[in-house]
DNA sequence: CAACTATTCTACATATTTATTGAATAGATA
DNA sequence: TATCTATTCAATAAATATGTAGAATAGTTG
């Protein structure tokens, strides 16, 4: 091959980053990971993939430096290595939203599917608790809302709901969340809680949307 | 195969944007479309590439929604969808200059190479000409010019600086920008500038890389 | 309407990516 | 030190991506 000149390498280079984030199933690594650090094994049973594959997923991750490493005890634990992947994946699915119109019929159907009438947004939450009162639960395992949550809210893990109906109030909306846009389980917690006759209401966004965000702000005033 | 659940099918559908810039002379073909729209011929060049190539390359940005096309008389005109490509293109570049090593290197590699001494970003621009009076030429093609630049900056064409040395002050900086970190007008630009001893220097970030922080700064006014 | 031109398509060879399986390894624990 | 365990490695087959060369196409121009 002839040389490459040095702009052709720096694209080359940069490839490899976008290499590692081309793979459906190392986004959905990503996302997982970007709720908290996760040994290998959980991390393939989160994906629903073999241990094998997954250890060389999350291997071109870590070569494109998006990930780290850690040993503790017998487990290898992987992290996001820098929020700017945070920012760059979160630039990908705001273009991918906007514009791929089969993503938004996708999303339109995962609502359909799970009879969902009404969610918010981080704005709306905002408006929102500013005319009323409101209770915000985070319905995450407790790990993750250990490892980072929007203040504010209180961590009532999904599994945990049932048996802690009693800590949530009847004269206040609830607004639940939990990984994001394409996560389930406040869904299901909003399901559950309807049903017991609370007022409860779904936000899209997570933690790493607040985070996000927090960070936009934060570089602005500077 | 057995049916993917919407969340698969969403980073599916999601990886065709990532996949669609995992590949070098794509994101070199963003990168061009980013100053200005071009036909397919003109593209091949830019990128040293065989047309029929370079249309099928383009033909993926297309179908993630990346590029529009235009037909104007016998040519196809490509351009950047949407801002939101530059912000993503924008974001994976910042992780991988900050995050690969190789990448620092090779942009140290491609100073040395270039003999540059001193070169300034957007912000150094801004205090700069808060200090001392300075001129500020962009010395892109002309319609790259007239396509968007950043707001000050007069037009002198690489091509034509030696034939307009006239129109440049011996009293001021001139600060000279191109098309962005990776691309060599301007350090050709200031070389030729000071052989005629002119005091001139180099800024590394562009017309593109102004739009997307004026983008930022304007999202966190709201 | 014929000729032309820029672009796209097709077929192909080669290279890369991916998931799977089972073996190997590194490090912790007993 | 031997055993155990989570992870990684290696080999394979199938699928996908890439660049090339030449043919086909759509739309413009004369």
């Amino acid at each position: 091959m002839a040389a490459a000149s040095i702009k052709e390498q720096v694209y080359q280079e940069l490839s490899r980053v976008t290499n590692a984030i081309s793979n459906p199933k190392r986004m959905e690594l990503i996302d997982v990971l970007s709720q908290k650090s996760y040994s290998v094994e959980e991390l393939s049973r989160e994906i629903d993939m073999s241990v094998a594959s997954t250890s060389q997923h999350l291997q071109v991750l870590k070569s494109a430096k998006l990930v780290d490493t850690q040993r503790q005890g017998n487990f290898i634990i992987y992290s996001i290595a820098d929020d700017s992947v945070l920012k760059m994946v979160s630039a990908v699915k705001e273009l991918g939203f906007r514009k791929i119109a089969e993503i938004d019929r996708l999303i339109a159907d995962f609502k359909t599917d799970k009879n969902l009438l009404e969610s918010i947004s981080l704005e709306d939450l905002l408006l929102r608790s500013k005319k009323e009162k409101v209770m915000l639960i985070d319905v995450r395992p407790g790990e993750e809302y250990n490892a980072g949550h929007i203040p504010g809210a209180v961590s009532i893990p999904l599994a945990q709901l049932k048996k802690r109906l009693d800590e949530l109030p009847k004269n206040k909306t609830i607004i639940a969340y939990c990984r994001g846009p394409l996560c389930v389980m406040a869904i299901d917690a909003i399901k559950l809680l309807n049903q017991k006759k609370f007022k409860a209401i779904r936000m899209e966004d997570g933690y790493v949307e607040w985070k996000l965000k927090q960070t936009e702000i934060g570089k602005s005033k500077r």
